[in-house]
Formats: C-alpha cells, structure tokens, sequence
DNA sequence: CGTGTTTGACCAGCGC
DNA sequence: GCGCTGGTCAAACACG
C-alpha cells in the first residue's frame, strides 16, 4: 500500500514532463550559467570550458552542459550543484570567495580535465567530501546583501546566487519574498490578515540558486514534489513563470520555472531556499525507475550508484549521457548516478550529441575551443 | 477522495 | 499617491 502510494506520487511527479515528452522529441540540457549581477549553476556539462579564465572569456550565458532526454536533472537538493559553486562557473567573479572547487584545490585538476564530468570522475567521492567540507548556511543566516557568496550550491543548501536585486534586466532572478518561516507563518494565517507590514525590516531572501536547462519540459522532475501555487505573466515574454512550492510539510523550498524570452527552449529554474528533508520520494526499493529514464528525478532520490558505475557513466559524457542526480536518503550527501536513455545506444547517443549541438543556441555555443 | 493545477484576486515593493 | 509588477493565496476545478 505504502509503495503503491510512493509509486503514485511518483507518477504525478513525472506527469507534467512524462505527458509532453510523448509527443515530442525531448531534448534537455542544463547549463551553468553567468550573467551579469546573477550566476546560475547547474548539472551536466556539455562542453566545459578548459578553464575558469575560459569561463570568464564566455558570454553572460553559456552552456556548460548537455544532457539528452530524461529531463535534466535539475539540481535537486545536495546535488551536483553543491559542487559547482559560482566561484567556478563565473571564474574569478569573486576575488576572496572560495568555492567548492577552490577549498578542494582542484582547479588545476579540472584545468586539464577534459570536462567536468570527467572531473567528477576523476573525483568520485567530491560529494561526500562536500558534504562535509561545507555546512549549508540557513538561509536565515544569510547577508541580507544582494550577494549571497556561494557555499554549497544545491537549492536546498545555499546556493548561491548573486543577484543584484535591483537588475530589473533579469526578472528571473528578482528579488524574492522572505524565507521560509515567514513564509510558514503566512500559510497559517488568512490570506487577507497575513503579513503585517515589516517596514523596517527589509526582505530577508532565501539563498536562490537558478539554472537554465534546454528542454521542451517547462516543469522538470527535480526528485522532489512540487505542488504549483501560481502563475503570472511574464513581462517581456511570452511565457508565463510558474511557481512551485516543496509540497513536504514544513519545507518551505520554493522554485519558479519559466522559459527564457530569448529562446524559448531554454528554461530556467530559480530554487529558493532549502529542502529540510533528503527527499520527500524515497521508494526503497524501486529500483526499476531507475531504468526508465522517464523517471529521473522522482525515482533518483533514493538510488546510489556504485562508484564502477558512475565512473564508467561518466565518460560517456560526450555523447550526452543522461546525468542522475541522487541524493542518500541516509547521510544526505550528494551522490551521482547516470543512466542511459530509454532507447540509447551507442548510436543514439550520438545521435543526440549531434542533436543538442543543432539546438544549442549560437550564443551557448560560444564554448571556448577544447578538443 | 486525495492530490495537483488553474486562475482571478489580493498584497507588497518599487519607481515615478 | 498611483500604477506597475512580482509573488502569493485559495476557491474551483481536473484527474486518477
């Protein structure tokens, strides 16, 4: 019974992206990216720039990464993404903030790395080494200035994201309402007696942590349940942002989801604040969706690949593997995991290598030359 | 019936 | 103060 309900839920976990990719090829990519006043992490990597200063030669947006169908893995908590601190993807945006990559002194390593990806290879046990290294700040912690330096950047743990509140330029990286408690309060109270002005007590925000992934899915399977609460217009666009709310009890772990106005296969992912929870799906046991890789995220949570297994995944990289992201249900520390695609083989994964090329956008192809 | 989505209304912050 | 915009609420609705 328990199962059958985990197993629902997983289903209307999938749904959105599951119904839409039926009828669609569904190509997925994730990208770190870099704009001006905000820095967006994220998972798979297509064709990493060989090094930071590389990085700081691309454009304000950039693709790091390509995954093929199953949608992304969009960062889900203590994921991939507490590994790639926006120290990294911006380069050296920060004089004085170290990131992940930097405590761990392995620039040089990722330098000669032919990717990230064969990086995280090379370094298995960078999550859990994370996972230790850096504690998540509380998001009640966090300076209140425009620039949240980055610790660990997972949605849940403190991504980090610096945003100029003030860039209007970037309405996906506006600033966003208080935290989470706040936030619970609100939930308690009568939608027309709730929030007593805080006049002078300024916004506190939520530590953000944003990706951009090139899918036709808007709402990606992140692992966790999301339950939509609203959905406005964009202004400038033609595609409204969706907004999400962790449905765990207590977990105030909010993300808005909207397609880019400048391509529209581009989505971008804004997470904000932390899950205080592994994972609210956690089918012990169902093992099976791991292969079916319609099931990425829902299914993922609980699932551990052996090291053998994530290495030799890894390396397929090239080809646009899928990346899994997953997270331990017991230590909740960040685990790897990489799955093929339903129908891959080895000529289809080449296939899809050639596919996201074409749909990468010019600009995103501005990847520096590393061959 | 439980869960998730849709959608109009409302609230808050900000700029003018 | 006003209007605009982003963000949120919650009733109504859809779906399995």
């Amino acid at each position: 019974m328990n199962e059958m309900k985990e197993n629902n839920n997983i289903s209307s976990v999938c749904t959105n992206s599951m119904e839409k990719r039926e009828g669609k090829k569904e190509l997925t990519r994730t990208t770190i990216l870099k704009t001006e006043n905000f820095t967006m992490a994220n998972s798979s990597f297509i064709t990493p720039p060989a090094t930071t200063s590389d990085i700081d030669q691309m454009p304000s947006v950039f693709a790091l990464s390509t995954t093929a169908t199953p949608p992304p893995p969009p960062p889900p908590l203590n994921s991939i993404f507490d590994m790639m601190p926006c120290d990294i993807i911006g380069g050296d945006q920060k004089a004085g903030s170290l990131g992940f990559i930097d405590l761990l002194d392995i620039n040089q390593d990722f330098g000669t790395a032919a990717s990230l990806f064969d990086w995280f290879a090379q370094n298995p046990i960078v999550g859990s080494q994370q996972q230790q290294t850096f504690v998540p700040s509380p998001a009640s912690t966090l300076p209140e200035t425009s620039e949240v330096l980055n610790n660990p950047a997972t949605p849940n743990s403190s991504a980090s994201i610096s945003s100029s509140s003030n860039e209007a330029g970037n309405d996906a990286f506006q600033q966003v309402k208080t935290g989470d408690q706040e936030e619970k309060h609100d939930h308690d109270k009568t939608k027309k007696q709730l929030k007593p002005k805080k006049k002078n007590q300024k916004r506190q925000r939520e530590p953000r942590f944003a990706f951009m992934t090139k899918s036709e899915v808007d709402h990606l399977d992140d692992g966790f349940r999301w339950r939509k609460y609203g959905q406005k217009a964009v202004k400038n666009s033609p595609y409204p942002r969706s907004y999400y709310r962790c449905t765990s009890a207590g977990c105030g772990v909010k993300k808005r989801v909207e397609r880019s106005s400048d391509d529209s296969s581009i989505v971008v992912t804004t997470y904000e604040g932390q899950h205080i929870h592994p994972s609210p799906i956690t089918p012990r046991g169902s093992v099976g969706i791991l292969a079916d890789s319609t099931g990425f995220g829902a299914a993922t949570s609980s699932f551990v690949i052996p090291q053998t297994q994530y290495q030799q995944h890894a390396y397929m990289y090239s080809s646009s593997p899928s990346l899994n992201i997953t997270t331990s249900n017991t230590s909740f520390s960040p685990t790897f995991s990489f799955h093929q695609r339903r129908s891959d083989s080895p000529s289809s994964l080449l296939r899809d290598h050639g596919l996201l090329q074409d749909i990468v956008p010019s600009q995103m192809r501005k990847e520096p030359k590393e061959e």
